[in-house]
RNA sequence: CGGAGCGUAGCUCAGCCUGGUAGAGCAUUAGCUUUGGGAGCUAAGGGCCGUUGGUUCGAAUCCAGCCGCUCCGACCA
């Protein structure tokens, strides 16, 4: 059968990276591990952005932008971030270059007396400015957001899962109490759980993270996890309680009011560009990317059928009032997104285009459904009737009548679709490590899902060994889902008295 | 940074083992045909065969270095 991806998802690697091209979402750049991001992958991230921001804004943060450039100094001043981040900075050195001996490079006149790092993560400059902003119990709570670019050296670079610079948007909030900071990184999970499943249509596990995968510098970090479709686990969003350990480190601090000075209790959560390779995982098929309706750059495309005749002329007005009266409709609280496809390629090409792209709705149109006032629909995310293209006539009011429904139950489907593999993939009921070696046996390409068992939650080296047990088999420990028992099984590493479920898999 | 694979036309790749004038399909351009859907025929354009050096009368092909990409590890949103 001819497909409009010429790999399948029985080999993910490739078939992610042939999705990622063939929708024109994204392509490498002459930097190693820097991506550029095409209009259709930026479209998507415009839509995530714009959404999430109202999100955002409605829980009542504003936003600023900080600089790119922070100075070394600031991020030595917290010994776990500096641990965690060190390895994988850029750093800039000088500020002018020069000619020498034929080559363009660095002036050794114009080294900077301290290097600057491309910003991380800005913990540390956004503290700087918290330190001088906060005075009274008055000035809080203090609820910022950026959307940003940030530059991590990382080893091993993905489109969209793991690029050297990417895009995200960064909470940071400082506040008077511990029991008003926990709330706020709690309202910071929810927000990206409801947002990743209700607009991205992925189901996602919300919990806290163990000790061993905490956020650098954080008292606790939690996370949403979302299983991509060869069973491995993508950490979508995080949201981390840094308690005082910021604000000591910069003397973030306030008078109570009694008068005490007082240390504030900060926190930050981000999701990233990463999302984008998460919906494509989650919701990409054998024809390349589907995409929900409510991220989608173009919920409904319209591609007229031309053939340089002079019925083409009607074609193009039919087509052309069609899109009009459907970008009057609204869903998902904005107005429709709808494209003529009026580029002057073969009708045939734009189609599979646009299947690969993943818009929702395809329409063709040609002479005789203008004549008959149809229009010839294609769903996305239900392509095919075996090997062949389902391609329904519709009469054009009907159409419209009922689009809005239409991409509605296209959002819910993908979603319901996502949510029965995640269910039917967490394998509960394994009580002891030669459980999980068995389950996990076999090639890395077998589709395994992940595991809850119970645990102790042992902490410190204890931890650590359990760690290295898991990393074995190449798994982590993903999450402790919100949702526990009552009582739990015995702990599956140590056999001691179970505290807690969480869920173990390999992961991006 | 370690292990594996790969760099040949815009794209996907063959040719390399066994050195002897650079190939195919798709795409592009032109003409004709076709017209409910990824069309057919004919013709044309398009290559420092990643890069530097070595071996050789002769290198896409053999050898070495370098650069880049992909996969597997270590790192990670």
């Amino acid at each position: 059968m001819q497909r409009a991806l010429n790999i399948a998802r029985d080999r993910f690697a490739d078939w992610y990276q042939a999705v990622v091209a063939g929708a024109d979402m994204a392509e490498s750049s002459p930097v190693r591990g820097a991506m550029v991001i095409k209009p259709w992958g930026y479209g998507v991230w415009e839509q995530i952005q714009a959404e999430l921001d109202r999100r955002i804004k409605a829980t009542g943060h504003e936003n600023c932008y900080f600089p790119l450039f922070i100075p070394l100094s600031f991020i030595a001043k917290e010994a776990d971030h500096v641990d965690g981040f060190a390895k994988e900075m850029a750093v800039v050195t000088h500020h002018r270059l020069k000619m020498i001996d034929g080559r363009l490079q660095p002036d050794p006149e114009a080294k900077l007396e301290e290097p600057l790092v491309v910003r991380p993560t800005s913990e540390t400059i956004i503290g700087d400015a918290f330190s001088r902003w906060i005075r009274s119990h008055r000035d809080l709570p203090l609820l910022i957001n950026q959307w940003a670019n940030v530059v991590r050296w990382e080893m091993r670079p993905r489109l969209f899962l793991r690029t050297t610079e990417f895009l995200w948007q960064e909470g940071h909030t400082a506040h008077a109490s511990e029991a008003e900071a926990v709330a706020e990184t709690a309202m910071a999970l929810e927000m990206y759980r409801s947002f990743a499943e209700d607009v991205l249509a992925m189901p996602v596990i919300a919990g806290e993270k163990p000790e061993n995968e905490r956020f650098p510098g954080a008292v606790a970090t939690w996370s949403i996890e979302a299983m991509m479709q060869d069973g491995k686990a993508l950490q979508a969003g995080t949201s981390h309680f840094l308690g005082t350990h910021f604000a000591e480190a910069q003397n973030i601090k306030f008078q109570d009011d009694a008068g005490t000075l007082t240390l504030c209790n900060t926190t930050s959560w981000g999701v990233s560009t990463r999302l984008i390779g998460g919906v494509i995982m989650t919701h990409g098929d054998d024809d390349g990317l589907r995409l929900p309706p409510a991220i989608a750059p173009r919920q409904i495309v319209v591609v007229p059928m031309l053939r340089d005749k002079p019925e083409d002329e009607h074609v193009m007005a039919y087509c052309e009032e069609l899109v009009k009266s459907l970008s009057k409709l609204s869903a998902f609280g904005q107005p429709l997104r709808v494209l003529l496809d009026n580029k002057k390629i073969k009708s045939a090409e734009k189609r599979w285009n646009w299947v690969r792209r993943g818009a929702p709705l395809i329409l063709e149109v040609g002479p005789r459904d203008a004549a008959g006032a149809n229009v010839s629909m294609m769903r996305r995310d239900d392509l095919r009737d075996g090997d062949k293209v389902k391609s329904v006539i519709k009469p054009r009011q009907d159409f419209l009548e009922n689009a809005v429904q239409l991409l509605t139950e296209i959002q819910a489907g993908l979603y319901a679709e996502a949510k029965a593999r995640l269910d039917a993939n967490i394998k509960t009921g394994i009580t002891d490590w030669a459980g999980v070696e068995n389950y996990f046996a076999g090639g890395d390409d077998d589709f395994k899902g992940w595991l809850r068992i119970s645990w102790s939650k042992p902490t410190g080296d204890a931890l650590e060994k359990i760690g290295a047990q898991l990393k074995a088999l190449k798994l982590t420990i993903r999450n402790a889902p919100l949702d526990q028992p009552e009582t739990f099984a015995k702990c599956l590493f140590t056999g001691a008295a179970g505290v807690e479920e969480i869920l173990i898999g390999r992961a991006y």
